[in-house]
DNA sequence: GCCGTTTTCGGCCCGACTGTTTTCAGTCG
């Protein structure tokens, strides 16, 4: 048996889907494995263990014919039915159907008709005339298939989700004064919170469309329009950010609200679900027979469907609508419900602002703590203190919890864990602070075992409450570490350590998958903004989206904890 | 290929927009 990751499975699935997709294969059977594989992705099960003890099929989406492909898989080491496809139709073929405008029917046709493979043919075709001489294919649509390759290649990329949320508001402030929009909302996976953002929704209830499409179409940052109709319209702004705007009637406004926020597969599990009700779901309401039924809000649709009201955070078809139905959805963690922030950084490290700044800027967000959690000596480049230093900050903090009775000032630090997996500072002086978060900051290369029993090894110190930033990654700048996140969840369980949520717009580490993961193994989270000015406390929101969308509860996270619990519980652990 | 609060077989979401169609296919979300 092969040594191949549930990644590695998963994508020889999806290029198997993407395949037979091009290939005309019947529709319902690529969805199949599209599916799967997305369904393994998502999975914390290892394939390879469950094709052992033939369970294959406990992940939804698997049945018997998949499940003989995996296997299959594992006995060779390759994708028997992928290699054989790929002997007729060459995989450059599906770098194709990436490009806007171009489907697997196009793709097929351009590839038997002109033999087209990948998409530097397909240039050269679009250059010398070729494609428009095919049937169905015409000056217009020439034209446009170049401008999307020319959009291709330049490659538009996805924002991260405080960008979005930015922007996204500045383009909603435009709209809400516009003489004919009753009411806008955000949609799509920026309402979703997803930690990455593809093109931004926005949806707007009005009496008249076209109206609102003018309006829209003449606001200043708009580059290009890519389609008007209707009821949408889609732009590129001058920031190269696509933005889809629906317009709807208000009485149709819950149901557009419903499906605009999607996500697709979540809206296909609820149609689905619909249907078996005799009812019929659409962006314009629910229907049975060609009766309207009253909705008034968006939850009235879920419960129209005997479901508990399902948070957009939680709508990616991750067994949100089975557990609506059972009435056992998660009761997700609210902003409000956080009464303090355990990572920061003050001047006696990297932060911008003495402590006092600090615990003034947590008042005023109403906490009941925070933690101050300065960088360990061997951390250079971000003024790490010596244990003198320390020992200074110990004491500022002591004159300053004098001074303030209402705030618990909480000694922290976040001390680096070596290359051995061994502490930046002593047990002793460890024993002495409220409260020890450890990281990783060099040493990124490790090999996945090295990195993963580093960790681990950190994780069974005692005086360790919380490890920060457990993957390491930076969004779109550094992939995490290559790590056994399993393993590091499965000895946190067992040794009582929190991992935390990173809520650094940049970071948003761990991420939700994981977080998920995390609590079925009943891990403590802490979600902490690592501030280092006092503007990034509010970068807590962002942290609580990723809770939410791993499916967290109030109890499973330590700074929803009033104070006195907390230390308790930090006294416990250490 | 998957799946089951009408089913182990017969279903599998639904509509907008575009361009090329002479009534609709392809793509997208």
């Amino acid at each position: 048996m092969s040594e191949l990751t549930n990644k590695e499975i998963a994508g020889m699935l999806r290029e198997l889907a993407g395949l037979l997709e091009i290939n005309g294969e019947n529709r319902y059977r690529v969805r199949a494995y599209y599916n799967a594989s997305r369904k393994i992705m998502e999975s914390s099960e290892d394939l390879k263990k469950l094709a052992k003890e033939g369970r294959l099929k406990e992940i939804p989406g698997i049945g018997e014919g998949i499940a003989a492909t995996i296997r299959e898989i594992f006995e060779n080491g390759y994708c028997p039915p992928l290699e054989e496809i790929k002997g007729e139709l060459p995989t450059g073929v599906l770098e194709l159907i990436q490009i806007p405008g171009l489907g697997p029917k196009r793709a097929h046709q351009l590839f038997y008709e002109l033999g087209i493979q990948d998409v530097a043919d397909f240039k050269r075709a679009l250059e010398q005339g070729r494609i428009r001489k095919l049937k169905g294919f015409g000056p217009k649509t020439e034209e446009n298939l170049l401008k999307a390759l020319q959009e291709y290649e330049r490659y538009r990329e996805a924002i991260l989700l405080f960008q979005a949320l930015n922007y996204s508001e500045e383009i909603l402030n435009y709209l809400r004064k516009g003489k004919d929009v009753i009411r806008v909302a955000r949609a799509g996976s920026l309402r979703r919170q997803k930690e990455l953002i593809g093109d931004l929704d926005i949806l707007v209830a009005s009496k008249n469309n076209r109206g609102v499409m003018e309006y829209f179409t003449a606001w200043p940052g708009v580059q290009e329009v890519l389609l008007q109709g209707e009821s949408k319209t889609s732009i590129i702004t001058d920031e190269q950010v696509q933005v889809d705007l629906r317009v709807v009637s208000e009485e149709e406004f819950p149901a557009a609200l419903q499906y605009f926020t999607g996500s697709k597969e979540h809206n296909l599990r609820l149609r689905e679900r619909a249907k078996k009700f005799g009812l019929k779901l659409n962006e314009y309401g629910l229907f049975k027979g060609e009766k309207r039924l009253k909705l008034e809000r968006e939850a009235d649709i879920y419960q129209a469907l005997e479901l508990d009201y399902i948070i957009p955070e939680l709508r990616e078809d991750r067994g949100e609508i089975a557990a609506a139905a059972r009435g056992n959805l998660p009761e997700s963690v609210s902003l409000e419900d956080i009464r303090g922030d355990l990572h920061m950084h003050s001047r006696f490290s990297d932060g911008a602002h003495t402590i006092e700044e600090m615990v003034e800027a947590a008042r005023a967000r109403g906490y009941q703590y925070l933690a101050i959690t300065d960088h360990s000596q061997s951390l250079r480049v971000a003024h790490g203190m010596t244990p003198e230093t320390l020992e200074e900050e110990m004491k500022e903090i002591d004159r300053l919890q004098e001074k303030y009775d209402d705030i618990t000032i909480l000694k922290g630090i976040e001390v680096d864990i070596d290359y051995d997996g061994s502490l930046d500072y002593s047990d002793e002086i460890l024993s002495r602070l409220d409260l020890v978060i450890a990281s990783i900051h060099t040493g990124f290369n490790q090999d996945r075992e090295q990195i993963t029993t580093r960790i681990i090894k950190a994780m069974e110190n005692p005086y360790v409450n919380i490890i920060a930033h457990p993957q390491g990654r930076i969004l779109k700048k550094r992939r995490a570490y290559d790590l056994d996140l399993e393993r590091i969840i499965k000895r946190a369980a067992e040794t009582g350590t929190c991992l935390e949520i990173n809520a650094s717009p940049y970071r948003l580490d761990l991420d939700d998958l994981s977080v998920k993961r995390a609590r079925e193994e009943g891990v403590k989270i802490a979600i902490n903004t690592d501030s280092h000015h006092i503007n990034e406390f509010a970068d807590m929101a962002l942290g609580v989206a990723v809770a939410r969308r791993g499916w967290l509860e109030k109890d499973d996270i330590i700074n929803t904890m009033e104070i006195d619990d907390l230390l308790k519980f930090l006294n416990w652990r250490g």
